[in-house]
DNA sequence: CCCTGATTCGC
DNA sequence: GCGAATCAGG
């Protein structure tokens, strides 16, 4: 395989919307993620991630040109800034750090996402004997989200590779998106973050800093 | 161990 | 220019 016009483009388009060199290498087919990033560095892709003192406005020669309207996969609370673009890896801690620092499950979809490494629980249920009123699995409750993660999550989400029960492994994001009693259920499946049983946009909700207020009265 | 990108260097 | 091997990190 070759570096044509049309694979470059790809490889471009894939990098600049965030895609890992290894999910581009993958989408593109015969090469690796080394022969990828290689090709991102000769391109003059990088990322560039202003260091404190090395200059601080080098203007990339051939600068991709920022897409201001996809957030992206990398999601965080700080894509706060829209402008701006978000750093990429942002720890969980936006607004509160010092006594919430630790972050803690919310009533998500997964048992304790914390524990098990597998069994999606809510998922488990047959189609067409789903109780009525019985809880639904994903749709985290919305109650504390920030509008700017919730928005890239479902960015996201759009993105999701759709995969079945089956599909999931220990290292596909688990987060159920949709109905199970439904037929339009699958899980997300984009890479999980190491350890963790999610994605990083939807560890980003099933993680939560505890710092926004919930419920006023309860 | 899984993954990420960055760099090197023979081809 | 290319990309495997390697490095450095999470």
């Amino acid at each position: 395989m070759s570096w044509t016009d049309e694979r470059v483009e790809l490889l471009k388009k894939m990098w600049t919307e965030g895609q890992s060199a290894s999910q581009i290498a993958k989408e593109l087919g015969g090469v690796t993620r080394n022969a990828v990033i290689g090709k991102v560095h000769r391109l003059g892709l990088s990322n560039r991630v202003e260091g404190g003192a090395s200059a601080a406005a080098a203007a990339p020669a051939a600068a991709p040109a920022p897409k201001p309207a996809a957030p992206e996969p990398t999601p965080a609370p700080a894509a706060a800034a829209p402008a701006a673009r978000p750093e990429p890896e942002v720890e969980v801690e936006p607004v509160r750090p010092a006594a919430a620092a630790t972050p803690r499950p919310t009533p998500a979809p997964a048992a304790a996402p914390s524990a098990p490494t597998a069994a999606p629980a809510p998922a488990l249920r047959k189609p067409g004997i789903v109780p009525a009123g019985q809880p639904l699995p994903p749709q985290p409750s919305l109650n504390e989200i920030s509008p700017e993660t919730l928005a890239s999550v479902r960015e996201v989400e759009k993105r999701s590779r759709k995969i079945s029960l089956m599909e999931l492994t220990e290292r596909t994001c688990k987060w159920p998106i949709g109905d199970p009693a439904t037929d339009n259920f699958y899980f997300c499946g984009l890479p999980a973050q190491a350890g963790k049983p999610y994605c990083e946009a939807h560890v980003s909700v099933a993680f939560q800093p505890m710092s926004a207020r919930r419920d006023r009265r309860r």
